[in-house]
DNA sequence: GCCACTGTTAGCAT
DNA sequence: CATGCTAACAGTGG
């Protein structure tokens, strides 16, 4: 399940056990991983000190001296580690990178083989579609901003949050629950949202990436960081994955639909699809 | 064994 | 263009 937090604290777990360290060889086990290579190919690799570690929506990226990058998307179960080079890799590695220095190796598992790998010179943003048709980080965008590209869109609300090219990062557990948090229903077309829904939904949004940031990210099967830890947001899931269990705010029963052909967990009574008007029936008949 | 289901998204159909 | 469905793969559980 890397989505935004969970690639953000892989990216963070990188970091300082990567930055410095000059690249001894890479190893390619599963030749498709590598989809593109403008930049001539990992033997272009050898000696290059790596920079630093970044993400950008689900994407990690490693950048090397001589502004060269390696682009990571991890899809559903890739796993980025780093791992005693005396430990034999597993079936399901598909990269190997080792250092000269003899320290811990960097290894690219992945049990469905969806991830890929792009080897980039120059600006990746400028270079790579896959990092320039990315709509905006949901942690830096303005609410202004949300409402813009919320506005003009007919789709379901929950499938506008999937949609990488109109927000980057959150995939199918996040959006359950920053819907849940804000209790949206998460079959509204986005046009039909108050503007205080969509205000309670860039703050969810916030509010929940935020916190799965602290919590290093949900583990429900693959993930866990470079160091091999599991994250614990998973424990406070409140709607995904808890179909027939109680709803936390008011004890409804959680449900489970298909939204664009995703899971999709809710609670029927919180996220009301006219939630407004039953609110003010309420309220005038109080 | 068979079938349904899984975190993503590219590619195709509508 | 926007939106919706499916396949790509491997593993797991009923």
């Amino acid at each position: 399940m890397p989505e935004l937090p969970e690639v953000e604290t892989i990216v963070r777990s990188l970091g300082p056990g990567l930055r410095g360290r000059v690249i001894d060889r890479a190893e390619l086990l599963f030749k498709p991983l590598l989809r593109r290579r403008p930049g001539g190919g990992l033997a272009g690799l050898a000696g290059r000190r790596v920079l630093g570690a970044r993400r950008r929506g689900k994407l990690a990226l490693l950048a090397f001296e001589g502004g060269w990058t390696l682009v990571f998307h991890l899809k559903m179960t890739g796993q980025l580690l780093l791992v005693d080079g005396r430990e034999a890799p597993d079936k399901h590695t598909r990269l190997i990178i080792r250092f000269r220095d003899g320290g811990p190796e960097l290894r690219f598992r992945d049990v469905r083989k969806f991830g890929f790998l792009l080897c980039v010179s120059g600006v990746p943003e400028e270079s790579c579609p896959e990092l320039s048709s990315l709509g905006p980080e949901p942690l830096d965008i303005t609410l202004e901003d949300f409402r813009r590209i919320l506005r003009p869109r007919k789709g379901r609300i929950k499938s506008l949050l999937l949609d990488q090219t109109v927000i980057a990062g959150i995939g199918n557990i996040y959006a359950d629950e920053i819907l849940f948090d804000s209790r949206v229903h998460p079959e509204t077309p986005a046009a039909a949202l108050s503007a205080k829904a969509v205000a309670r939904l860039w703050g969810s949004t916030r509010k929940i990436l935020t916190s799965a940031v602290e919590a290093k990210g949900s583990s429900l099967s693959d993930y866990v960081d470079a160091d091999g830890q599991p994250g614990s947001f998973q424990f406070f899931h409140k709607a995904y994955g808890r179909e027939g269990e109680r709803c936390g705010r008011c004890g409804a029963s959680i449900r489970r639909v298909v939204v664009g052909g995703r899971s999709t967990f809710f609670c029927p009574k919180c996220q009301r699809k006219r939630r407004a008007r039953m609110q003010v029936a309420q309220k005038v008949s109080l």
